[in-house]
DNA sequence: CGAATATATCGACGAATGTCAATAGATGGA
DNA sequence: TCCATCTATTGACATTCGTCGATATATTCG
């Protein structure tokens, strides 16, 4: 009944996305979902968005001990998330904080049904 | 608010996770979690899953020419997807039928929050 | 049985990914 | 200004991944 005009999922750039169920996905939907996806498909990002989604903002430089990875690592994971949208960062002094976009998520969890 | 033993969220073999904003994910839960979204994170395999989803049950073989993918990439994402528990495959005849695992689908809703 | 068809597996290939050491860039304090 | 500190980038490496042709396996039909 949902054709594809209704319940569409907001995505960064464009229009993305009925529920997985409700009809097929077009190519560049897919595309755009499946980078969401991918980037939830590491266990290294998910624990790191996991250690900011507990708390309000999580700064850089505590995220190396709890995850056990170097610093390079880490700005590789941070950038890979914040490429998708799921976190966003706040430089402020020499120390940048993380904290997740609520919407981003929400996104994702309609698109899974 | 939540505690970890409360809310848990019930994956393949073994417990798992609470959502995402609970409390920090473990090693072995990321992994977990981890394998599920990776499978989600390929946009042929998203295609696939959603010509699934929208009808009860999809060929194989009806597959290939609106993935327009070769019929060994199509085995390789189907049992990607089979592995992850999101697909159910029944041999019928010469013919494999799949089905989405609405559960599967629900599990990896709730531990977006 | 033998031919035809649907699916799975194998092998190979290029592309993408996760990791870290080394280095560069930015910021604040003495 | 100079140094200490936090973060980002670069380069290199091994590993994984997506893809397809070729082949193997399974099943139905004559």
């Amino acid at each position: 009944m949902a054709t594809r005009s209704r319940n569409l999922i907001q995505l960064s750039d464009g229009v993305c996305c009925a529920p997985l169920q409700s009809s097929p996905l077009e190519e560049d939907e897919a595309a755009e979902l499946a980078m969401l996806f991918a980037a939830l498909g590491d266990p290294v990002r998910l624990r790191l968005l996991s250690l900011i989604a507990a708390h309000d903002e999580v700064c850089s430089c505590d995220l190396e001990e709890p995850l056990g990875k170097s610093q390079p690592t880490v700005s590789h994971h941070t950038k890979a998330l914040a490429d998708a949208g799921l976190i966003i960062g706040e430089k402020r002094g020499r120390w940048m904080f993380w904290r997740v976009v609520p919407d981003r998520l929400a996104a994702l969890r309609a698109a899974l049904g």
